[in-house]
DNA sequence: GTCTATAATTAGATAGAC
DNA sequence: GTCTATCTAATTATAGAC
């Protein structure tokens, strides 16, 4: 793995781990072994960097959330796939963090890929619920949109109370009440 | 207001704003018009005042949800009430913020009230509905527990989301989802 | 109680040698 | 491409005068 690589990825893990605000370009260079003139070749300075570390993280969320919505059966197997995906509960989730760190909401750079991201999200997961609906596995009442934004925020605010709580009991709580909720409205 | 005051609620803000790791001493003893001897004058150091304003913030929070939960009616419309109550939704939540703050979580002291004011609210919430079960509004299989950490999490994830697009509607279409959701497990 | 001076450490970066 | 030296500002205090 060659160093500008190394550079994005160690800036990946310090930025799902400490925020922005909470990441040194000193941290970076050490996480990565790499040095100080070494990093400023590769990128202008710790926004260029960053920028590129929170674009990938917001890649590979996508890629996880993908492979559990586009496995095969209805729409509620599908969301409950991506519910209890496999997650690193108590890192919180890679993309949603940076939404409460100042420096990157104060930055247009910065907040596009966050942003883009989790949009992405509640379009991907309204699709999921509105072909539900299209083939009849929902009472009439459904509706495809707001659902999908309390699917994404209970998986938000899961991780938010289980770092709170230094335990993975009030994500799981959270994510089989939604779960439960949701077969409700299935016919 | 004395000058004690006046810097513990100039913390409260900037927590909120910026999270502890993203508040400077500095920041806080001009928010507050104070000082530098001032401020170490009545507080050991940024982690003391800290303590005091997330103390705050966290007493805040619970007078603030406990004045839509104790509200009179049925379960559900307790739950509305706390859902829908009066919110600065793109400031985020002034404790579930720090949940995200690798300083707070670091720290025992910094994380204590944090943990307590959120666990509090789930405890809250699942009294309100297991009073709801209990005077028969809802249907045989609901869960209380799961459900309050379902709402609390909606909540929380709802600002995340929220921030991270620069808009209320996230929050909005998250928090009626539940509602909706909820409703439907009423008799 | 509040003010100013001082200071050790880190943050974030530039310059130029190799 | 990487390394070391250098630099300015900010962070987080402490000390002592008033």
């Amino acid at each position: 793995m060659d160093t500008a690589e190394r550079l994005i990825r160690s800036t990946q893990e310090l930025l799902w781990e400490r925020g922005y605000v909470g990441t040194s370009p000193k941290a970076i260079q050490q996480h990565a072994k790499a040095g100080q003139g070494s990093m400023y070749h590769h990128f202008t300075g710790k926004p260029d960097l960053a920028l590129a570390a929170i674009k990938r993280n917001g890649e590979e969320l996508r890629a996880e959330a993908e492979t559990a919505l586009s496995r095969p059966g209805t729409a509620v197997e599908k969301i409950s796939a991506y519910l209890h995906r496999e997650r690193e509960i108590l890192r919180g989730c890679r993309i949603g963090g940076l939404a409460q760190d100042a420096d990157v909401l104060a930055s247009d750079e910065l907040r596009a890929p966050v942003t883009e991201t989790l949009d992405w999200l509640r379009r991907r997961l309204t699709a999921v619920l509105a072909e539900g609906v299209a083939r009849g596995e929902f009472t009439a009442d459904f509706d495809p949109a707001a659902t999908a934004a309390t699917i994404a925020a209970v998986v938000q605010g899961g991780y938010v109370l289980a770092r709170a709580a230094r335990s993975e009991e009030p994500f799981t709580q959270a994510v089989e009440g939604a779960e439960k909720l949701l077969l409700s409205k299935q016919l």
